[in-house]
DNA sequence: TCCTTGCCTGACGTATACGTCAAGAGGCTC
DNA sequence: GAGCCTCTTGACGTATACGTCAGGCAAGGA
């Protein structure tokens, strides 16, 4: 049987070597490995070699994007964990992730405002200085 | 003349203390130190005393909030400036002040959009738990 | 077979942002 | 005027988030 003239059509299957990964989000293989010191990240391996799925790249993403918006790498476990955890029945876990998604959920409305104000501000300074320089170009 | 009688009525001429300034702010007086040596406040003396504006205050406040949107101080020394230097009429200052300004309003804008995503995304897996916790206590 | 390339695991280095003593000076109070 | 409190300046310590070698293995090509 020819089972390698072509993907799967449903599930993706793609897999990636570190290269790869680090090339698609822009970080260091050195970032990846730090990420998975920190158990954020758990690819297979063949042999000693890293092999991440799709769904690991997705999780990478994850992590990259609540870096950004502010997380340590202590709470990205915890955030990861409110992803995949959600199917999970225990009431004790249903709790816990209510409880921890709500503090989450205030604690980024509130910088999300703290930004519109800076950027609200930051506006004003643009065009006002836009202004001036206009009012001292006449032509 | 009598100027001694009562505080100016426009103008806050209060001072502070370092530690009532840290009080107000909820940071250590060792943060607020440290800012000053990484030139970020300048505060008057008395003696060796740090004494502070109201105009100190409320820089403070700005460095607070740049940190909490994901400043580094490094990056706050010019934020800064931004926000003292507009009065400022010299072409070259206007022109570094409407790009300095351009640059943080798209940086912010993308954070606060990854905030955006982030959050419906909580809000889904927050409102999920609660329906299935509700489920399983039929009372 | 040798060489280059890519990935591996430590181990140490570095920048940021403070925390934590240690030691001393000035003021207030009993 | 002795003790206590607040503030000051170093100086060293610490946590976070990686960067940067060093040394080694393994596969593929000339």
């Amino acid at each position: 049987m020819d089972d390698t003239h072509a993907p799967h059509p449903a599930s993706d299957t793609t897999l990636y070597g570190i290269a790869e990964l680090a090339r698609a989000y822009g970080v260091t293989q050195r970032t990846i490995r730090f990420y998975e010191s920190k158990g954020l990240l758990h690819p297979q391996r063949v042999g000693t070699q890293r092999v991440y799925t799709e769904a690991d790249k997705t999780r990478l993403g994850l992590i990259l994007r609540a870096k950004t918006i502010g997380s340590k790498i202590s709470e990205i476990k915890t955030f990861l964990d409110l992803y995949g955890r959600e199917g999970e029945g225990r009431e004790r876990q249903l709790n816990f992730v209510i409880d921890k998604t709500a503090e989450k959920i205030a604690e980024l409305e509130d910088k999300r405002d703290q930004i519109e104000t800076t950027l609200s501000e930051l506006r004003v300074i643009h065009s006002g200085a836009k202004e001036r320089l206009a009012a001292r170009q006449p032509r």
